[in-house]
DNA sequence: CTTTGCACCTGTTGGC
DNA sequence: TGCCAACAGGTGCAAA
């Protein structure tokens, strides 16, 4: 479930064991990730130096001399770290391997994630040139989110989870979310007023902070750079609890759909 | 422009 | 038990 919480944790545990250190080489098992893995990259990569491991959005971005190499997780993968790996199971894709021996290893079943070499900084690539601010960035406040949803039909949730608007927040996230600020998913974003748009943006940062804390969430999938789960989903108030009491007030968690997504919310504590 | 629905692909779950 | 449909965390794209 890479959202931004689980794709910052693997940032923060892949970066102590990449920066500074060559590449050494590359192996492609399979190239067909949602778009195919560039057939050069081998030769783009090896001998070049990490001097970075950033993220934007729910991309991960390894630094390297002038360029930078783009990594998304879609919805099953996960990248980890080995000081000698072992042997490869299904679904192990790609293996960077680094001069001391350290190899990061992507994995990822659904295939519905990427690896892209980026000309420069990838400021103005497709994937990254439209993307709206970072939820931790002081661009991201009440009054950008109020002045951004005037007018707009749309359920607020669609809204939160439009990444031109503001990037990292996903199904789970955007749920939980809207739960804690009282919000209910439903809600035509031009109807939210300015006061319950400063409460979103407050809990969409507060929800992304505790999640990173607890190294994320694993449903299923998501593991972090070491293997292990985040556990960030034993404190969902709403997400994948319908007909559950809620935590707070007692009253069934209702479960609907907004864009072909499952949404979740507490008819008492949410309007 | 906004909004909607589908597509990518594999794996798991729940209903019959 | 077996089969099949529905669904799953993301997001680009075409179409309305």
């Amino acid at each position: 479930m890479p959202e931004l919480p689980e794709v910052e944790t693997t940032r923060r545990g892949v970066a102590p064991h990449v920066v500074g250190r060559h590449v050494a080489e590359l192996h492609v098992y399979d190239r067909r990730l949602r778009w195919p893995v560039p057939a050069n990259l081998r030769s783009r990569l090896r001998g070049r130096t990490i001097e970075a491991v950033e993220r934007r959005s729910k991309y991960l971005l390894f630094r390297m001399g002038a360029n930078t190499l783009l990594m998304h997780f879609g919805m099953t993968g996960s990248l980890r770290v080995y000081r000698s790996p072992p042997p490869r199971r299904l679904h192990d894709h790609v293996d960077l391997v680094l001069d001391d021996g350290t190899t990061l290893r992507y994995h990822d079943p659904r295939r519905f994630g990427a690896m892209l070499w980026l000309r420069g900084s990838g400021e103005t690539h497709p994937l990254l040139r439209d993307l709206g601010p970072e939820p931790f960035d002081p661009a991201f406040d009440a009054r950008y989110l109020w002045r951004k949803s005037r007018g707009r039909r749309a359920a607020i949730k669609l809204l939160l989870m439009d990444n031109r608007l503001v990037v990292g927040v996903g199904n789970i996230y955007a749920n939980e979310s809207l739960f804690r600020a009282g919000i209910r998913p439903s809600v035509p974003a031009g109807r939210v007023s300015l006061a319950r748009a400063a409460r979103l943006v407050t809990e969409v940062r507060n929800v992304l902070t505790e999640a990173i804390a607890k190294g994320g969430s694993t449903l299923r999938d998501y593991v972090d750079s070491r293997g292990e789960p985040g556990y960030f989903q034993l404190e969902y108030f709403v997400y994948d609890r319908a007909g559950a009491p809620c935590h707070v007030c007692g009253k069934p968690i209702r479960s609907t759909r907004h864009g072909q997504r499952a949404s979740y919310y507490c008819p008492g504590c949410q309007t």
